[in-house]
RNA sequence: GGAGGAGUGGCAGAGCGGUUGAAUGCACCGGUCUUGAAAACCGGCAUACUCGAGAGGGUAUCGGGGGUUCGAAUCCCUCCUCCUCCGCCA
C-alpha cells in the first residue's frame, strides 16, 4: 500500500508510475479520490480531537469539582459533557466511514513501477535484461517431455495425485522423490553459503498474515482457505517468512535481514488446460525455496543485483541454460516495483519456463505491515525483497528433459552430493 | 474438548472508576565525578495520527473489538493468546 505522504508529494510520479502500469487516464481518477478523502480525513479528525479535548477536560474538573463538594457546578458541567457527546459519537462514526473508504482507494492502487520498469501490456513486452549466451540445447527427434520421462522412469505420478487429492497435485516416487529431495536440501545449503538463516516458518497463516504481504484483500481467489479456522495456506515462503517482523522497528544496524525457507506452495490458480500447464508447468502443490531480504531503503536496489546474482549461481550450478528478464508495467505484479523473472529452457518443450521471480517491494508491504527501522529519533519504512531460489517442480521438469539421453537421466555434477546417484535409468 | 487462572511500557512489576502515558526496579542512552572504568548522582528513554512556520500543543493506545459512565488500565460483553489440571493424541 502506497503511503499517503509520498502521494500527497509526489503526485505526478505516481500517475507516470500508473501510466507504465497501463492506467487509463480515467482510472488515475483514484489518485485525486484518494487526495480528497485524506483531505477529508484530517478535518473531521481534527474537529473530533478539539471536541475530545474539551470533553476531557470537563471530565477532568467534574472530579475536582466533586471534590470540592461543589455539587451543582459538577451536574453543570455534566451537562455540557452530554451535549459534547453526541457531537462526538457522530463524528467518530463519519470519520470510521471516511478512514474506510480511504483505506479501500488506497489498497486499490498496486506499487509504483521503478524507473527501469518499460512499459508493457503482456509478458510479450517484457525485456530480455539478460540473454542466454550460448547455442541452446537441441535434443535429437524423439526427445521426450518430462511428463512422459516421469512415466518412463516412475518419478512422478499425476493420476495418483488425482485420485489423493486432485488434478495438479504430484505424487514423487523413487528417484524423483530423491531427486526432489536433493535439489530442496542443495538450494538451502547454497541460501545458507549466502548467507542466509534457514527458517521452517508455519505452512498456514491468518489474515493479518496474508495482508501483510499483499496477498489479501485482492488476491484471495488464489490461496486455499480453511474456512472453518479461517487460514490459509500459503503461496509462497514470503507470506510467513516477511510477516515475521510485521509490526517490528528495528534498529539501522539490524540490516540487511537474510531468511530463506524451504515450503510447499499451494496455489489454487483457476487453471487452463493444455499443453503449457501439463505436468509439472503448473500445478497447485510445488515445493520451493525462497529467500527475503529486509533491507535499508538505501541499499535495496543493490540488494536485489545480488539476489540474481545468487539465482544465477544456482542455475549455473545445475547447468541449466537460463536467461533473466525485467518485467514490463503490464506484467509486474500488483506490489512489486521491480521484477526479474528467471526463465530456463525447456530442450523437449522448445519454449522457455519460468523458475523464479525476485522483486524489490520497496514499501510497498512495510507500509502495510508497519515495518519499520529507527533513523535517529524518527522512524522509517524498510524495503523487502524476496525470490524463489528456487521452485522446485519447474527446474525439476527442465532437468528431466535437458538431461536425456539414450542411457538415462545425468544428474549434473552438483547435485550428485546430493542424490548420491548420477544418473535416473 | 472440559474446569480454573492470567494478559500493563524493552523486561520485571504496581495501580483495580477521577490531573496515571501510567509508580518502582532492571536494561538502554546522555552527563557529572574519575587517569580510565565501576559505583554513586543528575537527566533522558513508546508509537501513530493531528494542529502549528517554529517553539510547542492536542488526540488515541495498559492483548483485540464493543459497551456502561460526565470520566475506564480499572466495571460489563465478546474474541484472541498464555499458564495449571483433566481428557484425547503424533
Amino acid at each position: 500500500m502506497l503511503q499517503i505522504d509520498f502521494l500527497k508529494n509526489n503526485k505526478e510520479r505516481v500517475l507516470n508510475g500508473l501510466r507504465v502500469r497501463n492506467y487509463s487516464e480515467k482510472d488515475l481518477g483514484i489518485v485525486d479520490q484518494i487526495l480528497a478523502l485524506d483531505e477529508k480525513r484530517r478535518a473531521i479528525q481534527t474537529s473530533l480531537q478539539q471536541k475530545l479535548s474539551e470533553r476531557n477536560a470537563i471530565s477532568k474538573s467534574i472530579g475536582e469539582l466533586f471534590k470540592q463538594g461543589k455539587t451543582e457546578e459538577a451536574n453543570n458541567s455534566r451537562n455540557k459533557v452530554t451535549a459534547l457527546k453526541e457531537e462526538i459519537a457522530h463524528l467518530e462514526g463519519t470519520l470510521k466511514e471516511v478512514k474506510r473508504a480511504l483505506d479501500d482507494a488506497l489498497l486499490s492502487v498496486p506499487n509504483i513501477p521503478h524507473e527501469s520498469v518499460p512499459k508493457g501490456n503482456t509478458d510479450e513486452d517484457n525485456e530480455i535484461f539478460k540473454p542466454y549466451e550460448g547455442t541452446l540445447p537441441a535434443l535429437d527427434e524423439n526427445a521426450l517431455p518430462h511428463w512422459e520421462l516421469a512415466k518412463k522412469y516412475d518419478l512422478f505420478d499425476l493420476e495418483l495425485g488425482v485420485k489423493i487429492t486432485g488434478a495438479g497435485f504430484p505424487l514423487y516416487r523413487k528417484k524423483g522423490a530423491k531427486l526432489q529431495r536433493a535439489l530442496i536440501n542443495f538450494f538451502l545449503d547454497e541460501a545458507e553459503k549466502a548467507g542466509f538463516e534457514e527458517i521452517i516458518p508455519p505452512l498456514m497463516v491468518n489474515e493479518d498474515t496474508a495482508r501483510g504481504t499483499g496477498q489479501l484483500p485482492d488476491k484471495e481467489g488464489q490461496m486455499y482457505h480453511v474456512t472453518e479456522d479461517d487460514l490459509y495456506l500459503i503461496p509462497t515462503a514470503e507470506v510467513p517468512l516477511t510477516n515475521i517482523y510485521r509490526n517490528v522497528i528495528l534498529n539501522e544496524d539490524d540490516f540487511p535481514i537474510k531468511i530463506t525457507g524451504h515450503t510447499p506452495c499451494f496455489r489454487r490458480e483457476a487453471g487452463s488446460y493444455g499443453a503449457h500447464v501439463r505436468g509439472l508447468n503448473r500445478v497447485h502443490q510445488f515445493d520451493k525455496i525462497e529467500i527475503v531480504v529486509i533491507e535499508h531503503p538505501d541499499r535495496s536496489y543493490e540488494r536485489l543485483q545480488q539476489m540474481l546474482k545468487h539465482v544465477e549461481g544456482l542455475l549455473e550450478k545445475l547447468e541449466l541454460p537460463y536467461r533473466i528478464l525485467r518485467l514490463c508495467g503490464g506484467d509486474l505484479g500488483f506490489t512489486s516495483a521491480l521484477t526479474f523473472d528467471f526463465e530456463v529452457f525447456s530442450a523437449a518443450q522448445k519454449r522457455w519456463l519460468e523458475v523464479s521471480s525476485v522483486s524489490n517491494f520497496e514499501t510497498y508491504q512495510t507500509n502495510r505491515m508497519k515495518l519499520r527501522f529507527k533513523e535517529g529519533k524518527k522512524t522509517r519504512l524498510a524495503h523487502t525483497l524476496n525470490g524463489s531460489a528456487l521452485a522446485l517442480a519447474r527446474i525439476f521438469a527442465a532437468l528431466l528433459e535437458n538431461n536425456q539421453t539414450p542411457d538415462g537421466i545425468v544428474v549434473p555434477e552438483a547435485l550428485r552430493p546430493y542424490t548420491r546417484f548420477d544418473i535416473i535409468d
